[in-house]
DNA sequence: TGAAAAGTCAAGTTGTTGCTTCAGTATCAG
DNA sequence: CTGATACTGAAGCAACAACTTGACTTTTCA
């Protein structure tokens, strides 16, 4: 696993951060409207999206007072990517498993 | 997100359980044969494999004196599920965007 | 039978981390 | 200009989580 999938999984790891990221892929947000729902501080949605930008999954921009905050879709394809490999890597080992119980004489 | 959804990032988001679901997929593994690479003891492989039963990402079975470590697919269906709703949650509202702006007056 | 191997259980330690508060900066609205 | 809003930075705290050790059980095999 690639440092950048790791952090990925790490940031997606907290169950505020992941909050943020379901509110984010509805579309673009300030702060505010993040920590309002969530009943924590500004500094904390803050602190949050700061690793969630460091591990690519969002971007955010300051316009006058507010910042806005929007999704980084390539961040969770590679979620989806690692996933998909093990899995697959897996499944992959079932079918073999299969086909050499198929080949066995008189199965 | 579901609970057992949250269950399965909670688990991923630790790096040591990552490195387990990886060396799982490749083929079932012992409780032995997960801690040595790892260079952490058997109690905490066991830790973590509780973890991830209860998340639904592995199953595990005793075989005599060892355990057999397996790798259950559809948690990590799950998890690539999850990221591609919201990924596609967030795409669509880019194509929605990009039609009204197509419909503009001269555009 | 008895020693080694594989794992489990309970309890304890320690580092990390998610959050807070407080103080500060920058921007907007009247 | 003034007050209010939106955020940022530094510092501190408290809870949790990963890991350890030591004692124990069960299985293997020579």
């Amino acid at each position: 696993m690639t440092p950048a999938t790791a952090a990925l999984f790490d940031a997606l790891g907290d169950p505020t951060r992941r909050a943020i990221v379901s509110r984010i892929a509805r579309g673009p947000v300030s702060v505010s409207a993040l920590a309002t729902p969530l009943g924590i501080s500004l500094t904390a949605v803050g602190q949050h999206l700061r690793l969630l930008e460091k591990a690519g999954l969002v971007l955010s921009e300051k316009q006058g007072r507010t910042r806005s905050c929007a999704l980084r879709p390539e961040g969770l394809r590679a979620v989806e990517q690692w996933a998909q490999a093990c899995r697959k890597e897996w499944e992959a080992r079932l079918d073999r498993l299969g086909d050499l119980l198929d080949a066995l004489p008189d199965a």
